[in-house]
DNA sequence: CGCTGGGGTTTACGTTGTAAACATGATTAC
DNA sequence: GTAATCATGTTTACAACGTAAACCCCAGCG
């Protein structure tokens, strides 16, 4: 081992030295728990104990570094996919499509920002560029086209990446703006009544299922629904 | 006619007065002209010849200004769809909501942040839910049931309201950020062909056919493949 | 020893959203 | 007619943001 170059007065380095990853962590830190618009120069540095002008010598501007984090989050669900287990038919491409979808949803729904990240500043950067890879692999093997995987990359659209669009801005939205209290916003709903027939007539049919909390969200059945009237739709187009 | 109050030195009326709805359209213009991130209090200000303050009147605050945008378009795609033809039958549930999408979408070209917008500051204001409560009444006069209806609208998402998700950051995004060279971006992936072998076999069909400019384009072709699926779909899931 | 250069800090500037006080001109009350 | 009220736009001000530029500091080298 070389000699460590450190006074031994000092018990761990008191400043790990700074880098691009460094920094993406402690924006995704941030991200999570304050929320996109919570990034900030100066709130990442303060994070990693620094000036907001450090970040500097590491990533070239707050672009950079939120393209960066769409990427590093892609890079996640590559991760947590290729931890999947093997497909035992490579040609089961459903199953294998359907297993990478959720796994990509799954990973994403850690971090909430991501979809609304994604959709701003997702770069064709080399971890998006491997996820459509093996995406697209995995149909070529299920016979389909090439020209019809191209159709299909562009019908799925983010929902081959996880996230259905009802998601892309979680916590803030409908819910919040509707008021403070569910019970008035059904209420008011009910009001709108002959303003709109069908939505109220929705509206009650869910509060009698109590299928769901509330009219207007978005569990894990919604979005397997999602998928799979995509994957029916696609099933009649093979060969 | 009254008494008008003008000084007769005056040919016109220098200052019309502001209102929420001259405030609304001239952020669409400025919008429509620069795109999103130019849309500021004081350029919108500007624009009616007016401090940035004045807005402040008829418009609680930025966030309600863009708020108050995304109902705008969605109205103007209201709008447009009650001028579509009385369907011929009204069971006929297939053709109506895909003339209404379509519909949509053509009207969101026209405001090619409106994607964007909707999504980062969709509510549940009256337009959206007029939108809604007639697409839902097409499934249900097409036989749907309520629950089916439910979850459908979900798996529409943005797709139901006109765009596809791949133009949701239109211009922008991925071209730019390949390289000024469109040969050399091509060249590029080429060179990557052993890193994402499937992209590479695409892109190579791609460019063979030229049946699109570059690989990655949304146009008409590929949002309709995208609804047809989704619709093929549904229609195995009816009664 | 000086000196060189990477990494963090300081300072500073322009832009943003917006609160608060003010001005102004029309409408209303007396 | 005159004074009070009110709606509407302006001025001023401030905090937070991204970031350019200059600085400082210290490790490693000759």
């Amino acid at each position: 081992m070389g000699h460590v170059h450190e006074k031994p007065s000092e018990a761990q380095p008191r400043r790990r030295p700074l880098n691009r990853e460094r920094v993406q962590a402690a924006a995704v830190e941030v991200a999570d728990r304050d929320g996109l618009k919570a990034v900030t120069m100066r709130s990442v540095g303060a994070l990693l104990g620094v000036e907001a002008m450090a970040l500097y010598r590491h990533v070239s501007g707050k672009n950079d570094l939120l393209d960066s984090l769409a990427e590093v989050v892609i890079g996640e669900i590559n991760d947590a996919c290729a931890a999947l287990p093997a497909p035992p038919d490579p040609a089961a491409w459903r199953a294998r499509l359907r297993a990478r979808i959720l796994t990509a949803r799954a990973t994403l729904l850690k971090h909430p920002w991501a979809p609304a990240l994604i959709g701003s500043h997702g770069t064709m950067g080399p971890a998006f560029l491997r996820y459509i890879d093996e995406f697209g692999a995995i149909l070529a093997d299920g016979g389909f086209t090439l020209d019809t995987i191209h159709h299909a990359l562009h019908a799925f659209g983010p929902r081959a990446l996880g996230f259905s669009p009802e998601l892309f801005q979680p916590g803030a939205p409908a819910v919040e703006e509707m008021g403070d209290d569910e019970e008035a916003a059904l209420a008011e709903l009910a009001a709108l009544a002959d303003e709109y027939p069908f939505v109220a007539r929705l509206t009650e049919h869910l509060a009698h299922e109590a299928s769901t909390t509330l009219g207007w969200c978005d569990d894990q059945d919604e979005f397997e629904f999602g998928l799979d009237v995509m994957l029916d739709g696609l099933e009649g187009r093979r060969g």
